[in-house]
DNA sequence: CACATTCTGGACCGTATGTTCAAAACGGCG
DNA sequence: CGCCGTTTTGAACATACGGTCCAGAATGTG
């Protein structure tokens, strides 16, 4: 029953969050998101209600994304833990990428003005606060933390790196020396376990 | 000679601040800068150039304040540079200001497309590593810390450290949890030393 | 006091913005 | 095929925006 879309809404929506996380919400006009995805205004806001609701569909699959990730990490042996752990960060310092991770640039941009996106991005780090946790946790078990540790602390400390990586590769600081901080901050956690 | 101005610049830059802070740079009309400063249109024109202008004035100067932090925190005896490394991470743990750093919200919003914003976000950051990794060589000086690590390395981590907890306190991360993250990357840091 | 110079307030301008709308286009269904 | 509900399109709209301008006010100088 009635005209069948010409879009697929996903794509629409990678397209969307590659224009946000280039120029920010504020940043961004409706003329340019409807450039970047390729549909006209009438149909983006027959989609997705307004420039906001769009930016929110956008910020909470991009969330989802993250959560994923979170998980993701948790999966393999246990031992292993900490070379996740320690790939992950590594990741995040050694890109290039100036637009950066949309969570970090969506909750510094809107977390004080939109309570949705506020609450969205809270979520999120909840999740990633619990993923890190239980990577620790892991690698207790596995002998490769101190287990007399405090988990969720050295969880934090790990998100907190990442988060901080990020920040220092948005502002150009050296990728060489953000991988010799992310390997520091592993090298640090793994000092605590009984046996080094 | 002509007539002289009515207001203390300083203090206009000191509310613009408070109002991009707020708003971010897209997100603050040049007529809320205005009611802000106190100052008509034309005045603020007639003194900083344009919006950008503004903004970068504004930027300049807190960044200036930033590179003055870090020279600060490097004052006082050696055998409590850790200490005062703590108390940097603390302050800023124990911050619920969800506006949050001018420095990080500059840089997250507009570091990919004003390059004079970027480069001064990059000075920025080079001073506070070039502070950070300071403060690790008076603590290993004064045996706080293993003098056989790398102060680079320790520094990175102790900005990277306070630029996520920054990151987590703008998306609303319980204080409690963002204290004890600073207290085991700074507890972290002290455990690498000799007699410890 | 008159002049030159600078600053102030706010009206004004052109444009870009977010949003709406009516009509056309389309495909499923009887 | 013709109807119905939906989507598409692009023009149109009101407003908000960044920026300009100028008449007048305020000062130091001759």
């Amino acid at each position: 029953m009635g005209r069948p879309r010409k879009f697929d809404e996903r794509e629409v929506v990678v397209a969307a969050r590659r224009q946000f996380n280039e120029t920010g919400f504020h940043g961004t006009s409706v003329d340019e998101l409807s450039r970047a995805t390729g549909l006209s205004k009438g149909s983006l806001y027959g989609a997705f209600g307004d420039k906001e609701g769009l930016f929110r569909r956008v910020f909470d699959d991009y969330c989802a994304g993250t959560d994923e990730g979170a998980a993701s990490r948790l999966e393999g042996p246990e031992d292993e833990a900490l070379d996740r752990a320690r790939d992950w960060l590594r990741t995040t310092a050694r890109s290039t990428d100036p637009r950066g991770c949309l969570l970090a640039k969506g909750t510094a941009e809107l977390a004080s003005e939109n309570p949705a996106v506020a609450a969205r991005a809270n979520a999120a780090y909840t999740t990633l606060l619990a993923g890190c946790r239980g990577l620790i946790e892991q690698a207790q078990r596995a002998g490769r933390v101190d287990p007399g540790a405090d988990a969720a602390a050295l969880g934090g400390v790990l998100l907190t790196t990442q988060r901080g990586l990020e920040a220092l590769g948005r502002a150009g600081v050296d990728p060489s020396v953000r991988l010799a901080i992310a390997d520091a901050t592993i090298d640090g956690i793994a000092a605590s376990r009984p046996s080094g």
